[in-house]
DNA sequence: TCAAAATACGAGCGATCGCTCGTAAAAGCA
DNA sequence: TGCTTTTACGAGCGATCGCTCGTATTTTGA
């Protein structure tokens, strides 16, 4: 090592992918502080809405530095971009847990009820989640980032789909998905808004709606 | 007058009201240049999104100075407000005049497929019109926005449906209305981004999963 | 033990934006 | 014609926000 002090060169391209500073190895504290901050990115989207929230009110909610916050996201878009990452992630388990076990033997309906329950305890979990999810026309840059997430929970509800209606072609199954992630998104804020008793009327009325459209094609099987 | 310097007091009471447009004694002049100023805030809202426009970019686009513009909206707020409202009164004329004619004797599907076209044509001639319509849990101020067109929309829909079926409970035919108003709002986005046949293609679903939602209760009676 | 790297701080820079203010020209009214 | 009111201007104030920078502390690795 005393020859010439460089030798980091070897390294370097490994992690720069992700976010943060290029080149850095990160340390356990690191990742843990990266972590705190996208909580507390969660909380602040949650409350004031994805254009009010400031990088400094982040920071300030983690406990954390302005400049602090700017040694691990580059800029605002990539510490959103983080929280991105983690619901994916998060939604990647929350698919495959529900999808795994007999979704093949339910009814349209039964299946529609099921994903409905699952997605409002998720917005629970997640309070953000719901704001990055629905987007919106107003904001170049929400939308760009709920379109992925929407892409993403597309292709897992396509394998449901095909799982249930195997001989189906998959780009059909892709638009009959793509709709339904859809109307979800535009009906839900209903259900969020409703008080309780309201909620499980308008739920009603989605799941309805939905296994009626699916119904035909995504219909369960005839039990016998 | 220049006795003491000091002698307006006695008028400034009767400044406050005069800086917005409360008390309006407004002249033709002015009125014409409210319409360019909101004229300028479609344009700069449809092409720039709601929180990314400026008081000041609406005042270039429409030719005028910052101070003017504020001369007839005390803030930018009541300019969304004036936008909203030209809305509103458009969205008036739009549904009476669709209406008006035979849509008791239409099947659901027609009804659906009609305000369907009505829409995107409406869309097409007020650009901003689906920005404000839209709305976005991530910002509270479109929000609100957003609510109060869909909410007139929804008492229009609400009479079209009674119409139709003249016995039917008022709170349930409301509830559809916001069933329906919520799901275009959810899948729109999907006609308006994907390409001509493709287009069609959604149009098509969205009318069936609509007609087959509302066919229960608000399909056409029997032509028999 | 010690230098390099990673982490941490927080005042404040530069830019933006909503909005004001002093001023002055046009329009209504006597 | 004069006086008031309305309309018009545009520089710039005050506040906010994303982000930087100089510096100090902790951790790593040899």
């Amino acid at each position: 090592m005393s020859e010439d002090g460089v030798q980091e060169g070897a390294q370097e391209g490994a992690r720069e992918g992700a976010q943060g500073r290029r080149g850095g190895r990160r340390q356990e504290r690191g990742r843990r502080r990266m972590e705190q901050i996208l909580d507390a990115a969660e909380e602040v989207v949650a409350e004031q809405g994805f254009e009010d929230t400031t990088t400094n009110a982040i920071a300030a909610r983690a406990g954390v530095s302005p400049g602090s916050l700017y040694q691990f996201f580059r800029n605002k878009e990539e510490v959103l971009d983080g929280l991105v990452e983690r619901y994916t992630a998060t939604s990647r388990e929350f698919w495959s847990t529900r999808l795994s076990d007999g979704t093949a033997r339910m009814s349209a309906e039964e299946l529609v009820r099921s994903v409905l329950t699952g997605v409002s305890e998720f917005k629970t979990r997640r309070p953000a989640f719901w704001v990055l999810f629905h987007g919106s026309a107003a904001s170049p840059r929400l939308e760009r980032v709920a379109s992925s997430i929407r892409a993403d929970i597309g292709r897992r509800l396509t394998e449901v789909f095909l799982l249930r209606a195997p001989g189906a072609d998959p780009a059909r199954m892709e638009l009959l998905a793509a709709m339904c992630i859809a109307t979800v998104q535009g009906v839900f804020p209903m259900v969020m808004e409703a008080g309780e008793e309201r909620r499980a009327e308008i739920v009603v009325e989605l799941t309805r709606m939905l296994a009626g459209y699916l119904g035909p094609e995504i219909g369960a099987e005839p039990p016998a």
